[in-house]
DNA sequence: CTGAAAGCGCTAACAA
DNA sequence: TTGTTAGCGCTTTCAG
């Protein structure tokens, strides 16, 4: 391996000029930093980043933290990190929680704690006040996205507002029997969002002068096959079925979309239907939604860390970042039949 | 930050010997051992990773380099990969190559030269020559999932015993008109998985003596969408309409299925309809498959390296390591309507 | 603008 | 079994 002595050799001048001259060039002359970096293209010279690190106390690394990584909103959101992390010259180092409490502990009090990382950014994480604590007394900048998290900068759509965009949606078709699946407790301790979309719903409804039905709510598991059943029982019941389907996620609508399908209702012609998330799948079956874009939240939570990981940080945004969402109508939502 | 000196203070003794105690523990006596556990457990210490690297060389890190993330089969491998290696104190740094050619050789010239890695595993990837060379001149241990890498250790499934599998269940129902949905050249670019595919399909076929028509086979692109409109025309042929699909992944084959709904063919009644992997929906759809076990590929391929880290690699395994897959028979498979 | 030299925190010979 | 000590490769004062 070649090291900078070497490259300080080659180009006839001293290890700290080589420094110097690779990263960042302030204080040398053009002259010598185009010399050195010739030497060091020349030689194939990489940094070793561990050395660099080790005495600078930079890691020129981050730390992600998501609760798995087996689903499409997260794999979106640490994809595009990881881009956006690349573009600055920084790794990216992944933990996920699937393995549960144990994997939880070991993640904060040995991974991230071993100096590896210059920051950390958690995705849809509660954190402890103990886990948040740890990491700002380790004077590592954190990010959230998704949750809201206390006292941390975190990223976040407006769930209330989303949830009242994709309702009047509905209303303005002019339905007024409008149904919720949204997601059940267990869903609601990590991020109550659940909660907040729900509440978004009803207010819709209520500034139109609509009374929620108790029966017009259920929870379901954020999953195709949980939206499929909630539907189900929503749109098979004899009397006062709803003519449309608010689902707090993609994944529950399209499930509602085939369990309406299976009870021969057509869609959007007796049943509108529209979910959240603008999931790959959503253009497929036509569904309409209220797209939020994870991957653009992932690249943003890096350009706000970026921001707080430089020596003034200038500008600090507030503590909450308001992410954009934006309504995609496709053709599963429609007037209702009179 | 309190250090190994502070350690070495606290439990009275020299810094050498909390370094021994704290790693593996060999040559120190059980007394001290525990003495200087309890000092570091007491002081909150954590070593440097940076400093330990650097004086031995041992990165406790290992790079994992996928094409994309955003997707089941790559999330589902990184997932079992990153459980694996947190089990073995190993971080994960992620690279994906999604942002095309100059982030693939910005990842190969810099980062996992960086020296931050001890190894790498390359997920569905075809690696130019020069790349493995790159690698393999480090002296950084390779292995690859699910490619075939010319010299380098991989691990896959037999994707030809995996089609002629699926295959062989449906011509074992009595189906003799089967059509393929496979993968179209773009795929066989980075892995010729397709082509296998559909030389096992035909395999079986002329095994059982059926000639293979052309017009049964066509290409798509392994999503949903694509497995659709590919169905669409197998299925709205007005002469000699299959009585079996047998797609390529998962994804196609629900399209197919949703296309056979669509044109108000019953499954299996009309089609019998099998995919590969065992996806999320799989089980949804009631979808027969071959499954393949990405997650458990991630844990494999951390073993193989792991047994390649160690000082004496023992037992090495063959260059091809071949990865288990099942069929799981659901409900779009049946004997054919007479 | 450039060089000399002192660490950064730890590991691994080597000695004891 | 334990301690002493010389690096690992780089960054960063501090002089010049």
């Amino acid at each position: 391996m070649i090291n900078i002595a070497d490259v300080a050799r080659h180009a006839g001048v001293s290890t700290a000029t080589v420094s110097r001259a690779l990263s960042g060039g302030h204080h040398v002359s053009p002259a010598t930093r185009l010399r050195v970096e010739a030497s060091a293209a020349q030689l194939g010279y990489v940094v070793s980043s561990n050395a660099s690190s080790l005495a600078s106390g930079r890691m020129k690394n981050i730390g992600v933290v998501v609760p798995f990584l087996n689903h499409w909103f997260f794999a979106s959101v640490v994809e595009g990190a990881q881009q956006a992390l690349q573009r600055h010259g920084y790794d990216l180092t992944l933990y996920n929680l699937t393995g549960g409490l144990e994997a939880r502990r070991s993640v904060f009090e040995h991974f991230l704690l071993r100096q590896r990382v210059d920051a950390v950014i958690a995705v849809s994480l509660e954190l402890s006040e103990n886990e948040v604590a740890r990491l700002h007394a380790l004077d590592k900048p954190l990010v959230g996205v998704g949750g809201p998290l206390a006292g941390v900068r975190t990223l976040t759509v407006d769930d209330l507002a989303v949830a009242r965009l994709a309702t009047e949606h509905l209303i303005a078709l002019g339905h007024t029997r409008i149904a919720h699946i949204g997601g059940d407790k267990a869903f609601d301790l990590d991020f109550n969002l659940p909660t907040n979309r729900r509440f978004g719903y009803e207010a819709a409804l209520a500034a139109a002068g609509i009374v929620a039905r108790r029966d017009d709510f259920r929870p379901a598991d954020f999953t195709t096959a949980g939206g499929y059943q909630a539907a189900k029982q929503l749109l098979g019941r004899p009397h006062e079925r709803p003519t449309a389907i608010f689902a707090a996620s993609d994944e529950m609508a399209i499930g509602s979309i085939l369990a309406a399908r299976d009870l021969g209702l057509v869609v959007p012609g007796d049943v509108s239907v529209i979910g959240v998330d603008d999931h790959e799948l959503a253009d497929f079956f036509g569904l309409s939604t209220v797209a939020q874009f994870p991957q653009q939240q992932g690249e943003k939570a890096v350009e706000v860390l970026m921001q707080e990981l430089r020596p003034h940080p200038e500008s600090r945004t507030g503590l909450n970042i308001n992410m954009p969402f934006e309504l995609i109508v496709r053709g599963s939502t429609a007037r209702p039949m009179v």
